[in-house]
DNA sequence: CTGTTAGCGCTTTCAT
DNA sequence: ATGAAAGCGCTAACAG
């Protein structure tokens, strides 16, 4: 059923049809209810390849991100899915998975789909292969990027302090008297690094002894997480306070801390990151650092539409993460 | 940029430079490298808008899913993306909301954006108005439900087996001497409705007493789950065993026997459903029902690509869940 | 091996 | 208010 088919059944041309499909103004009532009803009546549905041909924009934005069983980014990408059919928009979502090349690929394809706008969700696209190929196939085209900034003109970046929050929760620890503060991370991605470098800040700036034996690099798994801070407790018989990149890894710390006998917050402290549902699930629900992935995808979507819009916005946006206290740190004053 | 300014720039026809881009093997080699770097230098892409109007199959599949935030549908979804990606198709994913209204927004969606097949994440969707929908907008093409079967030429479910896996779930505490059994239940979906099903089956086969204090409906929510839990079990002292229709329910149950200091299994033993993270998030790790998530995206995917390729499905693809023993139960011979 | 021609289904002028 | 005609960018049949 195309509109050459309902024309000819409506006995009109088909020009008139696509202005009843369209709402045009320009058609006399009684047309457009006959069409109208025909069309109801066949399950008349548009070509959106036909459409997108012939029309500039399609209203499409293309959503992509890395590791599709992140459940922040899939959240973040339903989040904004969600903000933007509200404005008529379809969303164009894919997992373009860890491998390099796939990136570009996927890239590819969005371009090819005509999508009008992009968001890009995970730290892992702030790299100068990413920036290459936003250059080449979206120049001129809206890009956000959630958890990540790449220096070109189309581009805003949302990024989360985590540096900073790190950072502010190591003081904060300091003052509570803790002097041996560990840190277990995933290490691979920018956002890994970022948190990293906000450790090492605080722990210089506060003047706290350390040495490799406080950090940790592994993988985010809660049973690998659990061997290490065995082993990271076990060795290091001083650390009063553990600090995790995510909390999938902090769940690993409170069932070590099971294993050894260690009483939770009182004989050590600890802290996760992304104020996920696994903090919750776990028990004793894990105190953590909150980046507020709900911002995220608000501001990723706000900032995506305004420049849909043409306005300019500023190409940086920032989040500032916060301390949730739980169960697993008695650091309230 | 497209294949007439390509043209012009090779000095040829445009048609030669879409075979260029098709590989058709009828080209001169030198031609062919020659229109090539071309299109190379430029970053050509296709349009898809017009490659789709001018064929017939775009290899393009569309996933549909109900709740976005629940990470067993939208992990389904990736796996059958990720595995459709290798056989050269794209995948449109787009979560629809529990909205019915919407269902039908969504299904006309992927309908017009010529979806060569369709697949449906969630039980929701066994409903006579879906029906009605695919009958309506995608009769003749291959459409899967992923947790949910309707009786249409062209439809496949792959169902989980639930009802029954919660009967023999039943079988198996009574046979370990457990003469009280509780049940908490979502109650909305279809999937809640088998679940329940299956526990009344059991109970009765087993001659079991039981009254309407063994049985709750409560939303799927940690919180509400630690307060009705801590109700459920201070009301009726006699519970010995708990099975919940979601892990994310049994962790509250664990939480609640956490505060009323009954012991995990010895006192009750409590039993979740979907092998889902949390139940190993959770300490105790929660003995849960395996619905096997993995193995719905692959017989998805396996469904769908032989329907594509014009083969006879099984309407019926069934799965048969597994209870997986961890730490919240003592039920082992 | 390459070019010409005719659509794919729709939107959008431009006439009437 | 309606119809005729052009064109969106591409593929594919048909000539040469």
């Amino acid at each position: 059923m195309n509109i050459y088919d309902i024309a000819k059944l409506a006995g009109v041309s088909y020009a008139t049809v696509s202005r009843v499909i369209n709402n045009k103004d320009d058609v006399k009532q009684e047309t457009r209810e006959r069409v109208q009803k025909i069309l109801d009546e066949h399950g008349y549905l548009p070509n959106s390849f036909a459409r997108g041909l012939s029309m500039s924009g399609m209203k499409l934005i293309g959503i992509l991100l890395i590791d599709v069983r992140n459940l922040h980014h899939s959240n973040t990408a339903f989040h904004i899915e969600t903000e933007f059919a509200k404005f008529g928009y379809t969303s164009f979502i894919a997992g373009c998975g860890l491998d390099n090349t796939k990136q570009e690929e996927y890239l590819r394809v969005m371009a090819s789909r005509n999508v009008d706008g992009l968001v890009l969700i995970g730290s892992r696209f702030q790299n100068e292969e990413t920036r290459k190929n936003i250059k080449k196939y979206f120049s001129g085209k809206p890009v956000v990027i959630a958890n990540g900034y790449l220096d070109l003109p189309n581009v805003c970046g949302i990024v989360d302090e985590e540096r900073k929050a790190v950072a502010g929760v190591v003081d904060l620890l300091v003052s509570r008297g803790h002097r041996n503060i560990a840190f277990v991370n995933d290490y691979v991605t920018f956002s890994a690094q970022e948190k990293e470098a906000g450790f090492m800040e605080g722990i210089e700036r506060n003047n706290i002894l350390y040495n490799e034996n406080n950090i940790r690099h592994i993988k985010t798994d809660i049973d690998v997480s659990i061997v290490e801070s065995e082993k990271l407790f076990s060795l290091n018989r001083d650390i009063t306070a553990a600090i995790y990149s995510e909390d999938l890894m902090a769940v690993g710390g409170v069932k070590a801390c099971g294993r050894l006998n260690l009483k939770i917050p009182d004989d050590i402290s600890i802290i996760g990151f992304n104020n996920s549902i696994y903090s919750d699930v776990s028990t004793p629900r894990i105190s953590t650092i909150d980046n507020k992935r709900y911002d995220l995808g608000a501001k990723c979507t706000d900032a995506l539409y305004a420049m849909l819009k043409g306005k300019k916005v500023e190409p940086v946006v920032k989040i500032i993460p916060e301390l949730i206290h739980k169960e697993t740190t008695n650091l309230i004053e």
